[in-house]
DNA sequence: CAACTATTTCAACTTATTTTGAAACGCTAA
DNA sequence: TTAGCGTTTCAAAATAAGTTGAAATAGTTG
């Protein structure tokens, strides 16, 4: 295999390509790439931007977002999961509110 | 449809819940959201953190990341496509390089 | 132009994610 | 305890995304 001679000289400069490719954790990588998906859903993502504006619960969820029950439980669970928002009971109904991770992620 | 007191509250205080949903631009949304699905594959998020480091000819990634070609030209296409990375051709060979906004994604 | 190298394209296939609707669960109030 | 409302769960179906390997393209060099 050959090289571009200018990047060949670049690569060596920092150490050669191991030691690029050791400077990108695969551990992290897979850890943002979750958050990543997560926020990649058109629809968890404007579920997200509402959030960071107002908690609500999820009829009033609902109600802006037209969408049907299981389907936006389905993706409330999948912010849930992976860290962006938080739900708790008050009542008959649960409250979702964004964390301090979500609020990084407000368009 | 009943909803908690308190909340209701807040919502009026913010203009209602038509006002809330406004604040949260479709377009943006459909925007980010692309952004996002680019970044939510690990392969993906790994080349782009590797050309944040150095800018690369598809076949230096290649041997880093340790995939097929094909795979390759398909991931990268995907990170070209959402604005991320950016590739001119050299000669024989194709050099990829993170764009301004790929930047902003470095882990 | 022919041979060569690097990279992309394509269609068939596999896998992952999302949607659907019905049923179940949990809390509250009668 | 039963009824009612808000929310979740489940499995089946639909859709989207990723993988594969062979063939094509584009640039370079002799």
């Amino acid at each position: 295999m050959e090289i571009p001679k200018p990047i060949q000289k670049q690569v060596q400069k920092k150490g050669g390509i191991r030691a690029i490719a050791d400077l990108v954790e695969d551990k992290d990588i897979a850890h943002q790439s979750r958050v990543y998906h997560a926020l990649s859903e058109p629809l968890r993502l404007k579920i997200l931007n509402l959030l960071s504006i107002q908690p609500l619960c999820v009829c009033l969820i609902k109600e802006i977002v037209k969408t049907s029950d299981s389907k936006l439980s389905y993706h409330l669970n999948i912010l849930k999961e992976s860290g962006l928002i938080e739900g708790k009971q008050q009542g008959n109904w649960i409250i979702y509110y964004v964390t301090k991770l979500g609020r990084k992620y407000r368009i």
